[in-house]
DNA sequence: TAAGTCAATTAACCTAGGATAATTAATTAT
DNA sequence: ATAATTAATTATCCTAGGTTAATTGACTTA
């Protein structure tokens, strides 16, 4: 849970009754290599904040290639935004990419936690302003960029998720299949 | 303005004073086709909420080739998020598609609204929950989808805009050229 | 330690969509 | 209206990256 508060006194100032209230609607979690912790064609109510190891969420297509939307690191939350939000099953599957420990929230808890304490309803838009320019960018790099450069971006940006992630994961994330990402290595 | 009382009050109960507020930090403006509202490498500090008309965000690559971020149609925002959050020269320009009417304030003044009305930073945040849902689906196809299937898309979910824009605005926005996009165009 | 997965690499071939260039159509300005 | 731009289409040729399949390597589990 430490690492919980860390996180958030970052940007905020963190009262004794606040973290006991994100202690009562939040509970730590143990999570194996593989596991599922939303499937495709649910309804998503729940997201996750890493507190290390490491996770993927992806959607898979009609010839069941999967494309990989988010990969998620120590101090970052994942979830699926599209189910939530448009209140549908949600088209994204989240899995462990390693064994790792999580602090799983219903969302329905955080909203509620925003209007108790109205710092973190501010810390929460700044999250997700962060979140849009960061998406923004990868957007712009798909459109811009040739395979090679967007792996290039890729390795530079995030060299701790090449560590854990396996080839074919990366290869979904730029958009591209495993043999080309294999190819474009070893033109180097 | 009363375009914009009117969408504000689709989220929240608009007050008076929020209203008399909101208007001492905007102000109407109308633009010509073509004008630039942002330029690629200043600083970001406005955003603009279309009353009518159609604007579009984009960047430029090193070639020269553009790459469209955003349209913008009534009752939308557009603006630069990525320079605006990162405090950095934007990376996108904001032009106008046809001429519009807009409302524009200062990011900073906007800020500012949200610390005096609560509410505010609520809708905001609901709105950029959307916003980044929308992204996603969008990054999602841009990885599983064919060049047609795309374009498919985008008519099913966009038929304003396609009235509005040029084909090249629309085929930089799918990330393909003109040439292809007229195509898969004429094999119908 | 061998058998059985599962992942990564490599190679041969193929295709969607890019590049270039010429032609036609649609706007805009005079 | 006419000329001058600016945009869209079409055609030819080309290439980045996809497809399929075989090979090699690296973990698991027995």
């Amino acid at each position: 849970m430490k690492e919980l508060y860390d996180y958030i006194s970052e940007g905020l100032e963190l009262s004794e009754e606040a973290k006991k209230h994100i202690n009562s609607i939040s509970k730590e979690l143990q999570v194996k290599k593989k596991d599922v912790l939303i499937q495709q064609g649910q309804n998503v109510n729940k997201t996750y904040f890493v507190v290390s190891g490491c996770l993927r969420s992806y959607g898979t297509d009609r010839e069941g290639k999967e494309h990989t939307m988010q990969f998620a690191i120590k101090n970052w939350w994942i979830s699926d935004f599209m189910g939530w939000f448009e209140n549908k099953p949600t088209s994204l599957t989240v899995d462990c990419v390693t064994d790792s420990t999580l602090i799983e929230f219903k969302i329905s808890d955080l909203e509620e936690l925003y209007k108790r304490f109205p710092p973190f309803e501010v810390f929460q838009r700044k999250n997700l302003e962060r979140h849009l320019a960061s998406l923004q960018k990868r957007l712009l790099n798909q459109l811009q960029l040739s395979a090679e450069e967007r792996y290039a971006v890729f390795q530079e940006e995030y060299p701790e998720i090449e560590k854990y992630a396996l080839n074919y994961h990366i290869a979904s994330y730029l958009g591209i299949t495993q043999q080309s990402l294999s190819r474009i290595r070893s033109e180097k």
